[in-house]
DNA sequence: CGCATTCCCTGGGTGC
DNA sequence: TGCACCCAGGGAATGC
């Protein structure tokens, strides 16, 4: 499930990948992955386009043409391959672009839960409104832990759900929540209104730190591209609680645990993380 | 308003 | 081997 350092590790490869292609035309095989209009209208819309640059805030990527914006959340199984026109097409391909280069930027989704959106480049792509439920990206340069704190003031959600909560900060998902909460020695279903402005320095000094790791990693072990662009990091080596139910924890060998919070998976180690 | 639950999807895993 | 069933989960929609 591609978060934050998975969006980025797509987006840096497919810009070094494609570059700037023009998309000739575009077929989509299942409809509900276009967002924001019609099947007609989007293939419209993209057909022309130039890609002049990438983006990403959170885990939605931004493709800059050179009159829309043509945005992706990936959700659970997006993925992206670049592969010859002449390459069969495997049945979870839902999109595909024709490239100038006579290529196809295919767009795969197991489980369908991908979304595309297309808007015309009137305003800052930040400002559109498939961003209003969307904070600053975990490596904005105006997110301070400040921010944080006043935000987290009279809710009482659990540090898990904060962190989950993209209206805030964007970009954490459940595996890298998992992660930070051990990082910061906190229980996970620690309420955050009990947190300081000192422990919102460290969680987001750890926030940025763990998710810039993930990227080093992902950016490593990327498969070849010839055939396909599946995203494979190493960054599940990392990994000290997420997925571990009862594996020992690294630090104090305390066996992991698994609970539920908000209907999430959520892994701890009850000797390291306590509640505050 | 805010928090909790349901829904969207399919493949993989489990139990019989 | 086959079949029924359950689970994973990000975010929108719906419910209380």
């Amino acid at each position: 499930m591609p978060e934050l350092p998975e969006v980025e590790t797509v987006l840096r490869t497919l810009e070094k990948q494609l570059q700037h292609p023009q998309i000739k035309n575009a077929r989509v095989y299942y409809d509900k992955v276009i967002a924001t209009s019609d099947v007609e209208t989007f293939i419209s819309q993209v057909k022309e386009e130039q890609i002049i640059d990438y983006h990403r805030i959170g885990k939605y990527l931004i493709f800059e043409c050179t009159n829309i914006y043509l945005i992706v959340h990936l959700r659970m199984e997006g993925k992206f391959y670049i592969q010859e026109k002449e390459e069969p097409l495997n049945k979870h391909i839902h999109v595909v672009f024709d490239l100038d280069n006579g290529k196809q930027l295919r767009y795969h989704d197991t489980r369908k839960f991908g979304r595309m959106y297309v808007y015309d480049k009137s305003i800052p792509y930040s400002m559109l409104e498939v961003f209003k439920n969307v904070g600053y990206d975990v490596f904005d340069e105006n997110l301070d832990s400040m921010y944080l704190y006043k935000q987290s003031r009279n809710k009482s959600v659990t540090l898990k759900q904060f962190l989950l909560d993209q209206r805030y900060m964007a970009g954490v998902g459940n595996i890298y929540a998992d992660e930070i909460c051990f990082a910061l020695s906190l229980h996970p279903k620690t309420k955050v209104s009990h947190l300081s402005k000192k422990d919102f320095e460290k969680l987001l000094f750890e926030t940025r730190r763990i998710l810039s790791e993930a990227i080093q990693e992902g950016g490593t072990t990327i498969r070849s591209y010839t055939s396909s662009l599946k995203v494979d990091g190493r960054f599940q080596l990392k990994l000290k609680v997420h997925n571990k139910k009862e594996e020992l924890c690294s630090v104090c060998n305390t066996p992991i645990e698994k609970i539920f919070i908000g209907g999430r998976g959520t892994y701890f180690c009850r000797s390291c993380q306590k509640k505050k």
